[in-house]
This record gives structure tokens, sequence and C-alpha cells, in this order.
DNA sequence: TACAATTCTTAGCCAAGGCTAACTTTTTAG
DNA sequence: CTAAAAAGTTAGCCTTGGCTAAGAATTGTA
């Protein structure tokens, strides 16, 4: 197969019924998707962390890393180094053998992230998921929706309420 | 704050209107909510890379690892450890300087997953979402999404084009 | 108050998935 | 056929996010 027959970074006519790159799709588009992807797949246990500490401290008035390390499922050493770069990237304050607080920085990613997290839920239950697994797909699809995506959920479940 | 206060793994009323756990929720259970979402999280890039080198034999006759590097905007180099994995895996054939070719276990794999793939896109473009951002989310969603979530996505988009 | 249980910290380990730089092989053009 | 360009390989580096094991600090209880 030599370069001529392949139209590198052209529009390609989709050839048939496959998955294949398709009209609107190019070679740089379709490697800023995955590139998105990949930046979210980096963020999402940061949210998942910030996000559960706004919970503890809502719920039982403080986080302690034990109770982070039960309720996401991972030792507590683990939770230690992850509280160190939450520090690091200012969202949490801590001290040792203190439990962990949220700076404004961290309380209003917490808040974001829980907002969407509800979103998706209620999206998923709108469009006819079980309670239990909406809950438990959201825990990871909530970090790939964009903004506009949510918007649509919101949209949408609003709407069907109707 | 005492041990007898917190009720650890007890069912926890919602305390006010925060995010906080609900009745459905237990330690355990939302545990396993996140070692679940760890677990997808592992998965996703092999299943990109493998669903990404079907489109690239199925549109141009064969996968080449320049090709795949391009349209995931990652380098050559990057490709080529993860194809070392994926054939230990048994998910593809490679030889060295030569393209990539799956095993009937990576065909399987690169058609279930492009399989999701177009139904999450489906899904976003019934609740509104334009086709741009359908495609850009869609791209870390579908990794995300629970055999059940794909059924109901798949019949509502279906009912709702009734 | 003492001691036991719990919690927290630290060190060291590992795999995944990126990268750059240098080199080899294959492919293309002249 | 040969030289240049393109593609592929390899080595070495880095960060992230897990883990275990060992020990230190705190907290609960007798
Ligand atoms: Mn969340
Ligand atoms: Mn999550
Ligand atoms: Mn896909
Ligand atoms: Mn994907």
């Amino acid at each position: 197969m030599t370069e001529s027959d392949r139209a590198e970074d052209e529009l390609t006519p989709p050839p048939e019924g496959t998955g294949a790159i398709s009209a609107h799709m190019t070679v740089d588009r379709q490697a800023s998707h995955f590139k998105r992807a990949r930046q979210a797949r980096e963020t999402e246990i940061v949210e998942d962390y910030v996000e559960l500490v706004a919970d503890l401290i809502d719920e039982q008035g403080e986080a302690r890393s034990v109770d982070v390390a039960k309720r996401l499922g991972v030792t507590g050493a683990t939770v230690n180094k992850m509280i160190a770069r939450l520090k690091e990237m200012d969202l949490v304050n801590a001290e040792p053998y203190r439990s962990v607080f949220l700076t404004d920085e961290g309380r209003k990613m917490a808040e974001a992230s829980r907002a969407r997290h509800h979103i998706v839920v209620a999206l998923l239950r709108a469009v006819g998921v079980d309670e239990a697994t909406a809950w438990a797909d959201a825990e990871g699809m909530e970090h790939r929706c964009s903004p506009e995506t949510l918007a649509a959920f919101a949209d949408f479940v609003k709407k069907q309420k109707l």
C-alpha cells in the first residue's frame, strides 16, 4: 500500500458500515478528542478525592483519612500520598495526624463535581437506567462530560419531568 | 467526635441538601463503585488502541503504527510499547517493522467497543448534544457505561426515533 | 494513668502510559 | 541502484496511583 492510496489527513469517505472515520472526522480532530480524554482521565481521581472529602465534611463534620480510604476502597497509605498532592495543589489544608479540610478552591471543585455527578445520575434515571446502575456508572461518566453535554442533560431532565 | 457519633457502615440519613451519602448508599457499596471505576479506567486505553487498529484496518487495509500514533496524538515510541502489551494480551499479532493485525479476540473487543461508542454518540445526539460535542465526549464516556446502561441507551434512542 | 486499639506516616516497591533521543530498517524518489 | 525520507525500535526517563510492611502518634478504655 503506497502513501498516495492513503490520503492521510483528508476527509476519508466512510468505506462501509464499519466504525471507520466519518465525514465530520479528521485525523487531527480525532487526535484532539483523544487528548481531551487523556486529560479528563488524569483529573478524575483528584475530583473523586475532593468530592469525597467534601461529602465527609458535610456528613460527619470532618474528613478523616481512614474514612476516605474506606469509601474509596484503597489503603490509608494511598490516601496519605494523595492528600499530600491535593495539598500541593492547594485544594486542601492538612496537618499531620489531623483530618483534612478544603480550601476555597477545593470546595469549589467539590461543589462542581457534585453537581455534575448528580446531573449524570438524573440523566441516566431519565432514560430508564435503574437507580443502582445509575449511581455505579455515574461514578465514572461524570468526569467525561463537557459543560455542553451537562447542559443538555440538565435541560433534557427538566423537560422530561414536565 | 467519637466513634459512636459516626455510624460508620450504616445507612446514614442524608443530612441536608448536600451531596452526601444517601439512603441507598453504604460505605461498602460506594467503595465498590469506585473499584469498578478504577477497573474501567485501566482498560480504556487498551480498548481505544484496539478499536483504532480495527478502524485503520477496515478503512485502509492495514494498521501502521505511525497512523495509530497520529490519530491518538501520541508518539511512535508510546504506540510501540502499547502494541507490545496488546500482543502479550493476545489482542494483536505484530512482527517487527510490519503493521499490526487483530487476533480473533482483538477483533471481538474492537467490535464491542465500536458498538458501545456508537450507542453513546446516538444517546448524546438524542438528548440534544450537538454532533461535534457528542463525538468528543463519547471518546471518554463509552468506556464507563455498563451493559445495563448501554441497553437503556439503545432502547431510548430507538423509542425516541419512532 | 496505663495499655490496647486505632489511625496515621513513611519507605520502598510496582505497573501503566506518557515522553525524548539515538539508532536501524524499510520505503520512496531520483 | 543509491541516497534521502519515513517509519519503526530501543533505552532511559518521568509521573501517577496503586500496594505492603514497619513504626509512630493518637485515642479509647480498663
Ligand atoms: Mn463524583
Ligand atoms: Mn467519580
Ligand atoms: Mn471508542
Ligand atoms: Mn475512548
